[in-house]
DNA sequence: CCAAACCTTTCATTCACTGTAAGTGTTTTA
DNA sequence: TAAAACACTTACAGTGAATGAAAGGTTTGG
């Protein structure tokens, strides 16, 4: 069964909402704390995300953004905002629907369901800048072609990318690759980070690895000639 | 450069749209015989295609369906028709988008981008009954997973899907994996063949390959209990 | 300039993928 | 029913990519 996360404020709509979805079919969940709504949402592990754009704290832009920016769960904005800009705005950060309330029941769960059509097969995919990448297989998709990253290579970029450009800690990377911290020489790491670097560099991708002495890495955007 | 293949009968609108298009940095072609609308738009072999519904000859319902049928192409459908059930119907077919006219440029503009971003990386996913696969690094998306395909199996699935339910001759299979149709021992064939069957039955894939007597395979639907 | 931190290249090991070989089933036809 | 043609399976050894270890080079900051 699909499972749909909806962030919405207003009590009352919010569980019309729920009915509506449980009765077609999907296991909904709302939320009801507005605080770090991404990160609720993630730890739902939705198939989808139904978001409302006037939320209390954070706006659900911002929401909207860092849902994208640390998974790729499809978005659907619902909301009563009709301003031609929002919707701009929205898909601009990578909605992948919008919809503007009121809306007829038949059309949103025709969306919903088109939607969750489109991303069949797409659950393990996260977004980097420019490009996808496949948890699972590593397989990395970037200017329409697509490789197959060494484990240990999508391990790595796979840690950094749920991190933005927050550097990573060494440790956090050991983890990730070995499941542990002992036994393993520490050049290991800095010979898989080099040949990261060097695919990164045959694939064009315009990402960096930069050091932070003492603590561990960074991705960054290459300083480039654009 | 982005190609967009315009699906629209009537020639001022249509140029109209060709030149929005031109104008937002894309390459638009516009179709002006109304016959195997599905077979001119994807000889243009586009990025996404535009379409109106109400079309001389065939109706749009049924190009948007040939297209994805045989094609993985983003589909978008601007149309004067603003019924709920057209709506419907078209998203039921797999529409990726539905815009009614009239519509405002930018919203237009926005969506087309929105669409083409949601596809970037899919260029090479090819459609198979209930799963994709990449024909570059032969990753097969299945259920909500992901798992590589050896090259030799990934090569001989990709002839398959090419072929819908059609036989394939060994002949062609051999050129496929091998290039060549000499100095191959017979065997190889089939032992990739009993390879791509078990991976097949590994991941549930609910098809199997059956012989077809001095030609070659087919792909059939398995015969399940469902 | 020195030491710590960081980086790169090379090499042997390991493991998945592959074709060969050898043998077992199955279908067709006389 | 027999035998020939075709189809299938399993086991095995060769190959190549990925990996960690080793050894040595480079950068950074005091």
């Amino acid at each position: 069964m699909k499972r749909i996360a909806v962030v919405e404020d207003e009590i009352f709509m919010r569980e019309e909402l729920l009915d509506l979805l449980h009765k077609a079919g999907y296991q909904a969940d709302g939320i009801s704390d507005f605080e770090d709504v991404a990160g609720q949402v993630l730890g739902l592990s939705p198939d989808l995300a139904l978001l409302d754009l006037n939320l209390p704290g954070a706006s659900g832009f911002q929401v909207c953004r860092e849902l994208k920016q640390k998974s790729a769960v499809p978005v659907l904005v619902l909301t009563s905002r009709d301003q031609l800009r929002d919707e701009l705005h929205a898909l601009d950060l990578g909605a992948d629907e919008y919809l503007t309330k009121p809306c007829r029941k038949e059309r949103l769960l025709a969306r919903v369901a088109n939607v969750l059509k489109r991303y069949e097969g797409r659950q393990n995919l996260m977004e980097g800048p420019g490009f996808l990448l496949d948890r699972q297989t590593y397989t990395l998709y970037i200017h329409g072609n697509s490789a197959i990253l060494p484990k240990n290579q999508g391990k790595i970029l796979e840690v950094f990318l749920t991190h933005g450009e927050e550097a990573v800690p060494k440790e956090e990377l050991y983890m990730a690759i070995w499941g542990t911290m002992e036994y393993i020489d520490e050049n290991a790491l800095q010979v898989n980070l080099t040949r990261l670097k060097k695919t990164m560099a045959n694939l064009n991708m315009r990402l960096q690895v930069v050091p932070v002495r003492g603590v561990g890495y960074r991705l960054v955007p290459e300083p480039g000639q654009g």
